[in-house]
Formats: structure tokens, sequence, C-alpha cells
DNA sequence: CTATGCGATGACAGTGTCTGACATCATCGG
DNA sequence: CCGATGATGTCAGACACTGTCATCGCATAG
């Protein structure tokens, strides 16, 4: 693999998530970051594509499987249904402890930058959610509407879940927040 | 007022405005806007926190128009019809000529650190639309999906307004996804 | 065993965004 | 006319990110 040590991206994330945990986002440099894993600045770049994709590994995976879940959905399921089913089946089994959950997010709150990249990700679930969805025969608009109200409603989920005094499971708020969409309606 | 000509502010927006549409935004650079406007890099930083926010001039008004109708909203409206209400009211009401808000997104598509942007303002309207909802008395959970699923509804309403190749108002298919949002469930 | 190609890294220069610090100039109130 | 105030200019600098080419290790063919 490469010339020195092994597994070189990981070892970089790990001194960035490190370093953005203790000194913060902002205060830490790229430069930093390579030192602490033995590489340079450009090769950081070569694994990341900016400073922020670092924290957004993930984000990848949850959203093929989403896609998957609304793909794999019985024919009978309306749109609405499918989104939130594969809502709460990534919230059940997906997602690390809350404790990792509540750092991570920490981070990100205390950074415009990051929140702009991480709202890009839930849009581009959103927007993958609705194609997936028009290949089952949906309207655009339906399932555009599903797409985007069920991320709406895993974004309040998650939050009430990183913020929960009482530890209550994702999957419970991912629950608790799509009743509350339907009987909105 | 400044030392040279007035409105420094509006010149300068112009010229970024200009310079981002035949250019494009990454092609231009924030020395050859402010040299355009007849000012200096460091001045145009000084009246814009950064190059994107020259495109989000007209954001806080529309923040501040849809709290405002969202806290004025008659008592007996649930959170929902406010938002929806409020939604529809600025929908109708406060955007420009869909031929001006195709080019400005037409930019914004080509950018995805416009886009992150643009998300971030939608999320802090979300934000402030559920605090005013909740100082009406809504609890936490039914505030936040009530402003959330009415930012999702407002999204995809924009979005087909901008695409709309038989030009239909843009308080159209804001009723039309509210009506998909209240249907979804 | 050697040559050769390939993939990952280093080294280095450069561009562009954004910030801090200080000087300068116009306008306005006295 | 003078001093305060606010907007601008000037300059230096940090830092993110990119392009380019050299270098090194490994695998594989011969």
């Amino acid at each position: 693999m490469g010339r020195w040590e092994p597994n070189a991206q990981s070892r970089l994330r790990q001194a960035a998530m490190d370093l953005y945990a203790s000194r913060g986002f902002e205060r830490t440099t790229v430069a930093e970051i390579a030192e602490k894993a033995g590489l340079t600045e450009r090769t950081f770049f070569r694994h990341f594509a900016d400073k922020r994709e670092v924290f957004f590994a993930g984000s990848e995976r949850l959203r093929e499987l989403l896609v998957a879940t609304v793909t794999d959905a019985p024919v009978e399921a309306g749109p609405a249904q499918a989104v939130a089913a594969a809502f709460e089946s990534v919230a059940a089994d997906y997602f690390p402890p809350v404790a990792f959950s509540r750092q991570r997010q920490s981070v990100i709150d205390a950074n415009i930058s990051l929140q702009e990249r991480e709202l890009v990700k839930l849009h581009a679930v959103a927007a993958e959610l609705a194609a997936a969805l028009q290949r089952r025969g949906v309207s655009e608009l339906r399932a555009a509407i599903a797409a985007e109200s069920g991320v709406a409603a895993f974004k309040v989920a998650f939050s009430r879940w990183i913020n929960d005094p009482d530890d209550r499971e994702l999957s419970t708020h991912m629950r608790e927040a799509l009743a509350e969409l339907r009987r909105a309606a």
C-alpha cells in the first residue's frame, strides 16, 4: 500500500478527530493533523476533499442504506410509509452510541461551516430518496414531499435524541417525530 | 458617508452579481468584484462576511416576514396552519419575478458552497419558526415538526416553481406542496 | 533475480479567501 | 476652524486548497 505505515486514511481521521475535539475545529490546521498522523498536508487532501469531510465518512453508508431500504420496500407500501420505515430501520441499527454522537455533534454545533456540510449531506439524502421513490413509479411531487418530510422528521428526531436527558433511543424519537408529522396533517 | 461614491454596498452587490453571472462564481475573485465597484478587496469583506453572502441579502427579510406572520397568526390557529399560512403569504407577495429567481438559482445550483449557504439559511428559518411557535405555547416537538415540514414543503415548492415549464405562480406550487404534505399523512 | 509499471507519498510553488492592525480621509457637530 | 466619528485604503499574514513533478515501495512479468 503506502510508502510507510498502513492505514493512512484512518490515521488521518483519528488525528483530525482528536485535534478537533481538543482544540476545536477552527483552531487546528490541516498541517497539524497531517503531522500528527506522520504524513504531509498534501496527502491529507488526497484522502479528504477538504478539512470538513473527515466528519462525514459515515454519511455515504447512511444514504445507501436508506435508499436500499426504500427501494426494497414492499410494493404495496406508499411513499410516506416506505420512507418512514427506512428511517425507523436505520435509527434502530445504524447509529453509534449516543455519547459518541453527542461529542461529534458538539463540534459540529460550534461551527457553521460544519453545519453547512451536514445540511448538504441531508439534502443529498432527500434527493436520492426522492429519486428512488420515482423509480417506484411515484410522481415527482409526491416523491419529493415524502423524502423531504422524512428527512425533516429525522432532523428533529436526531436533535432530540442528542439532547434527551433521559437517553431514550433514537428509534423512539424517530417514531415520535413521524407520529407528530402525521398528526399535524 | 463614505470617502468616495455613495452606495458602496449595493455597488459591490451589483458588481458581484454581474461577474458571478458571466464568469461563474468560482472563476471570479473578490479582488475583481472590488475593482469593478471601485473599491478594495478589504472593503468588500467589511460589507459582506464572505464571498457567498452577497447572494443572500434577502433571506434575512424573508425570515423576519415568516416569523412575524407566524407570531401574529390568530390564536385559534394550530402550529401547522400558522406555518402553512405564513409560507403561502410570502410565496404570494415576497418573491421576485421567476426570471430573476431562475438566473440566481442557476448560479447557486452550479456551486456546492452556495447550496450549503442556502441550506443553512433555510435551517435558520426553521429554527426561528419553531421558536416562534414555542412562544405561542406549542410544545418543542410539535413546533419543530411544524417548522421543519413547512420548510420542507417550501423547498419542494420553490424548486418546482423554478423548473415549471408552465410558469405557474410560486403560491400555486406552495399550496400544492402543502396539500401533498397533508395528504401523505 | 531483475526490470518495469503502478499507486501512494513528498516536496514545492502558487492562488485565493479572509483577518488584524494601523494610517488616512471626508463629514459633521461645536 | 477643530476634533470626533466612521468608512476606506494599505499592508502583512495565516491558512485552505491545487497543480506539478520527483520519489519510493510493491507487485508482477520476464
